[in-house]
DNA sequence: TTAATAGTGTCTTTCAGACAATATTAT
DNA sequence: ATAATATTGTCTGAAAGACACTATTAA
């Protein structure tokens, strides 16, 4: 038997039920905070829960699945600017038996960082969607607690070694912006002068625009200089986050 | 209606067909040199080529899948000691359409790092499994070979920061045959005295036994001390791997 | 004896972090 | 004028990498 015959006669239905879902953490930056965007479930199960945005699977790859619930969601269109400047990446999938009531499901769950969006409206299959502050976020529906808990290591970590941090801004930003990006991600404040100089001084982090800001900020200073992201993907060398406890054992 | 009573009315046929696999990138070190596990596909479809281990999930956990199937391929048994050394992590999720001429299948890939292990024998519904040094590894079945890459970049990546190093060697090793793992995955060689240094200056990465290796090597020197994983999971200060091109752009 | 290896010492350069100084601007 | 901020300078200590040196062992 050839291949074309045993595809000809190759029957789907002999595999046991399995849905595949993706869930996005998606998060921002709103007055300095760590927000999260999260959905209140109008139907079974967990109705009435909090929950990650997400949902089926459909014909498309999973990275456009991905972006479609995000678009959904916060009712923002692809092609219109704000959604477009969204980074989204795997973050890892999701798959125990019995994590969700109904059947075995497969979830692949997606990071997304966006500069400030507006707030949602409704989509069509959420009751509702908001943008929460990451440390009042209660429990979640699923495992979606779990599955947050894992996108914001990441991006805490990603911050180190990628340019990441810019995601998170517009398309030009002064240095006290991004060095804002950081103390909201990592919970803590950073040295300014230590900040800027170091970004500065890795390679194709960020790049000058000869400009400077229009005005500086509400509680006076000089007005500060404006960059756009370089071209690096990986810092070198990185920005290391303040001693954690060494050696995380 | 409730939940109980939504679940029970529920039907997961409903759903369109998509079946899960796991794919497992199973790597060691054999005589100095990186190798991958392969199987040689028995059934349709790409029957006759190279492919990764996996096959599809079953009523577990995603990782409890990937464990099975690379027990499977390689015809050792769980609790007979090799393993259970095994140290197992997912590595990222494939499912664009038409990856699998035969359906929609999501595939989660794990990495899989093991001391040299004995050579495979075939399991049943392989027609038969090697380990393949990486760099002579060809054409794969499916997206194996992106998944290969995207797993050997994790590793070369997770080397720097953890103590994966330690999951290629024996319970109890020498610096020297730590400094090979390096070499052999890094493909690349390192400096012997700062390599010691930098190993043992790191907090909890090793530590000693005391004991010292009965024997040198074959080519003469003194008798190695012998040292046991320490209890780190992050290596801090990490070991960067040296001046690949700066910031990757 | 020879050659290779284990382990240590030293020096230079880079970088992180603490601290200080100066100039600029909103209020 | 005052207070806050942007940006740059200086200093110290940690750490990476280059190189050298000694002691030990197999062949």
């Amino acid at each position: 038997m050839d291949e074309r015959t045993f595809l000809e006669g190759y029957d789907p239905a002999g595999f046991p039920a399995v849905a595949v879902t993706v869930d996005v953490v998606a998060l921002t930056i709103r007055d300095g905070r760590l927000h999260v965007l999260l959905v209140e479930r109008g139907a079974h199960p967990f109705a009435g829960w909090r929950a990650l945005p997400g949902g089926f699977v459909r014909d498309e790859t999973l990275d456009a699945a991905a972006l479609r619930e995000l678009a959904e969601e916060t009712g923002l269109r692809p092609g219109e600017g704000a959604l477009d400047r969204v980074h989204l990446e795997q973050l890892r999938s999701y798959g125990d038996p019995g994590r969700d009531p109904r059947m075995r499901v497969i979830s692949v769950a997606y990071l997304a960082f966006a500069p400030s969006l507006p707030d949602p409206r409704p989509g069509s299959d959420a009751a509702g969607a908001f943008w929460v502050p990451v440390d009042e976020v209660a429990e979640l529906a699923f495992d979606h607690a779990a599955v947050l808990a894992d996108g914001l290591d990441r991006a805490r970590a990603k911050l180190e070694y990628t340019p990441l941090a810019t995601a998170f801004v517009g398309p030009e930003f002064t240095i006290a912006e991004l060095r804002a990006v950081y103390a909201a991600v990592w919970g803590e404040e950073l040295h300014a002068g230590n900040f800027h100089r170091k970004v500065l001084s890795v390679p194709g982090f960020v790049e000058s625009t000869g400009e400077t800001a229009p005005r500086a900020g509400e509680r006076g200073g000089p007005k500060p200089r404006l960059y756009r992201a370089g071209d690096a993907r990986l810092l070198h060398p990185a920005l290391l986050r303040p001693a954690r406890e060494d050696g995380i054992r």
